[in-house]
RNA sequence: GGGCGGUUACCCAAGUGGCCAAAGGGGACUGACUGUAAAUCAGUUGGCGUCACGCCUUCGGAGGUUCGAAUCCUUCACCGCCCA
């Protein structure tokens, strides 16, 4: 149960006593538990935090249960509660299956090919009539809605709530049942549609009702607010060990226990003992970073690259060497500081940089340069703030 | 259907005729410092230029009033509250 958030101790207890008793019961019927997890592929790149719930299957693979990945397509074309007042484009079903291709290929860093079933919920949300639908929601009160935090914050705000965000809960509810899911892996938002509507559509349609595990929700780069990109504290999986290393590097200090339990392989012994040697003062803060952001990055890109990503990131930050690959620049000779900087991409506008000059976040092997206008003095290696770097040839 | 209120930069949010490229917070970026891209402190955060000065674009869309509009008027779109 380690890095799971209920919010609620009796709730976590009958889940763990609940789950002792199905994998006992699955055991004498000699099968797997079968565990799933959705997501809906609305957008195509994932970020560590979306790797958290992955993490969890991937542990329930290891023990050799059966693990469906199941893609919402269907879920994805009406909307997700917790996004409500941007209208969301409508994605065709190309590129549905687009994101969603993408989208397995970045989890199966995570999670075992061979062992994963990918469903699509479509398959059976399409299907279903209104005639079907009316059964299903009379299942629920608008007060059980209202009580879910997440739309009475929104209620008591005056937020606008839309009738047809409560049909997601029982759309993920037919998910559960369809897939005949023992458990039923998702973060602490997804408690209400896990706990309150799986549980209640299942043992209505006359299934036994998963059992939730819920996981923390992961902080970004900041440390306080949930990881996303759209709040830009995110750590996204495509991208260079070198980048997630040193992304993993700039949480504060104070996350780095939520980051052990979440997005490690470490087991729940050695995340403790990680806590504790913090708390204590036998590890050095720095070097339980490091280590985090090796375990992270190894975890995605193998030992060899994170090993590579550490040593550059000593090199870089902790020595002020230069990086191992810098890229080339062809400057014209005479070619303002300025243009360079702008032809090469290193910024987005002639105004940033000037900013970043008069900053003095600007160097030329090492010297810092104050002539926004002024030629290139010489060829060298052009330091534009902290981590980019360029060749500049003539 | 009626009455009232709202729509501001990456996000939240102030601003009710000129001192508004627009307060404050968050995020992001830069510098100093260091234990690191942490913490702390300071600064920057629309674009362009001949850059301590000027110009252009932006306050939901389109028109209008005015020497001058994020601010006033008309209209359209969307949202909320109350009434039906």
């Amino acid at each position: 149960m380690q890095g799971t958030e209920y919010g609620d101790e009796a709730l976590k207890q009958a889940m763990a006593t609940e789950l002792r008793e199905r994998l006992i019961e699955a055991q004498q019927e000699g099968r797997p538990l079968r565990v799933y997890c959705g997501y809906d592929p609305r957008k195509a790149d994932l970020h560590l935090g979306h790797t958290v719930t992955m993490r969890k299957l991937r542990q329930f693979q290891d023990l050799g249960h059966e693990v469906t990945f199941l893609i919402g397509n269907f879920t994805s074309l009406i909307g997700d509660p917790s996004d409500k007042d941007k209208l969301r484009p409508r994605l065709t079903p190309e590129e549905i299956e687009e994101n969603a291709r993408t989208y397995a290929e970045q989890a199966f860093r995570i999670l075992d090919p061979a062992k994963t079933r990918i469903r699509y919920n479509a398959e059976w949300l399409s299907k279903l009539s209104l005639a079907d639908m009316i059964p299903l929601a009379a299942n629920f009160t608008l007060q059980q809605f209202l009580t879910r935090e997440n739309f009475r914050l929104r209620w008591e705000r005056g937020d606008p709530i839309y009738l047809h965000e409560t049909f997601y809960a029982i759309m993920q509810g037919y998910d559960a049942y369809m897939l005949q899911a023992d458990v039923q892996v998702g973060g602490t938002d997804q408690l209400f549609n896990i706990v309150t509507a799986a549980r209640k559509i299942m043992a209505f349609l006359g299934a036994k009702p998963n059992i939730a595990i819920i996981m923390g929700i992961l902080p970004g780069t900041d440390g306080v607010v949930k990881m996303s990109k759209s709040l830009g504290n995110h750590i996204p999986i495509n991208t260079t060990a070198e980048d997630m290393y040193g992304k993993v590097m700039s949480i504060p200090d104070f996350v780095m226990p939520t980051y052990a339990k979440l997005v490690t392989r470490w087991l729940p012994d050695e995340v403790a003992a990680f806590e504790k040697a913090l708390a204590d003062g036998t590890l050095h803060p720095r070097d339980a970073k490091m280590k985090l952001a090796f375990e992270i990055t190894a975890n995605f890109y193998g030992e060899e690259a994170a090993q590579r990503a550490q040593e550059a990131f000593v090199r870089l930050f902790q020595k002020h060497d230069l990086p191992e690959d810098v890229p080339e620049f062809h400057a014209e000779a005479g070619q303002s500081v300025l243009e360079i900087m702008v032809k090469a991409h290193l910024i987005n506008s002639k105004s940033e940089g000037r900013r970043l000059i008069e900053q003095k976040g600007v160097r030329l092997d090492g010297q810092v340069l104050t002539d926004p206008n002024a030629p290139l003095p010489h060829p060298g290696i052009l330091q534009v703030g902290k981590r980019q770097f360029l060749r500049v040839i003539f």
